[in-house]
DNA sequence: GTCTATATCGCGATAGAC
DNA sequence: GTCTATCGCGATATAGAC
């Protein structure tokens, strides 16, 4: 696009990685994850809102497919079995880079406006979820409750595949926790 | 206590308030706050850790109250009750102060930074639900999975709680999404 | 209370790509 | 030419150190 080394987005998000694993991201400063990348401090704020967003970039594209997945369901199917196969066709994204995913989760945990910034993920999602519910003709309130119900779930099950030591894949563990939610209200029901 | 006026943190917060309203709250620093309360920046930081928490001030009790009401659920009681029985002693704190929470809400939703902390609200309500729950001996598991259902119920209803038009009492409107959640699920059990 | 680091962002200029 | 990514400079506010 120029004449500059091309990349510049992908470098910074390389080097923030980098000096967030090696210094902790409170004690790194943009200047020098932009020195490391051969760029001016300037240049992060173009293409990442603040220092956090660096960590999140790569989930632009979720929300529009969550919209699509969910839009495209049969009409027929129920819609909490459209949650689940929803989120089951999400997992496609996430499953090949778990030790990344792992790696990210923990230099979030360690800071509490990252973690902060990790919970909006969720509000995100859940947002893309109406307006999949919507699409495919949902009731408005239903798709309310559906896209939070959907977003909580899904973001139980992730925390859980990367938690230490869980092997399960993270399509297993959606299974498992719509199993998990649907039993605790089948005991309600049930009265 | 000294020869300062007392009651420096609240003036803060309610000139905050008056200057958010008012300006924003991005347009409005911290300075102005301080100022129209007759105090330094420097005070400023020393009763909330940055600019947005003097929105949030008043919640520091809330995960108190919760982990005791759910600690001294009778054990005999289903779960998804408990949950119920939990939020409705919590509405208490809120109902009186509607209006103002009304406009609290507003301008949290006017600014990003505000609505990702308005999310951390629950995540400390969940965490105060799984030590609840633990204490009166729930399964870890099943602790979890509560939590995270008790808070995002409660997000629910808090939010329609407070959206315009809606005149329903909090209590009410946590019944009837407890009703709503189970319903999605019930077609999913019902299989 | 004061001092300071540094995150954040506005503005104008520049250098290729199309 | 126009468009876009980048640079360099500088201003301001937050937040933490001393």
């Amino acid at each position: 696009m120029g004449r500059w080394e091309p990349g510049a987005r992908d470098r910074i998000a390389d080097a923030a990685l980098e000096l967030f694993t090696e210094g902790g991201f409170a004690a790194t400063t943009v200047p020098q994850i932009t020195a490391r990348a051969g760029l001016t401090t300037r240049t992060f704020f173009r293409h990442f809102a603040d220092k956090r967003d660096v960590l999140f970039a790569d989930e632009d594209e979720i929300p529009l497919a969550i919209t699509g997945l969910l839009a495209v369901a049969p009409l027929s199917t129920p819609t909490i079995e459209v949650i689940g196969g929803g989120l089951r066709g999400l997992v496609s994204d996430y499953e090949p880079r778990r030790d990344q995913l792992r790696a990210r989760l923990l230099i979030i945990q360690s800071d509490d406006s990252l973690r902060e910034r990790y919970l909006r993920k969720l509000s995100v999602m859940s947002a893309a979820m109406v307006a999949g519910f919507r699409q495919r003709g949902t009731d408005g309130r239903v798709a309310d409750v559906a896209a939070k119900i959907g977003s909580t779930l899904f973001g139980f099950a992730y925390d859980r595949w990367l938690a230490t030591g869980e092997t399960r894949s993270l399509s297993e563990l959606i299974d498992e926790t719509l199993d998990l939610f649907g039993s605790e209200f089948a005991a309600s029901t049930a009265t």
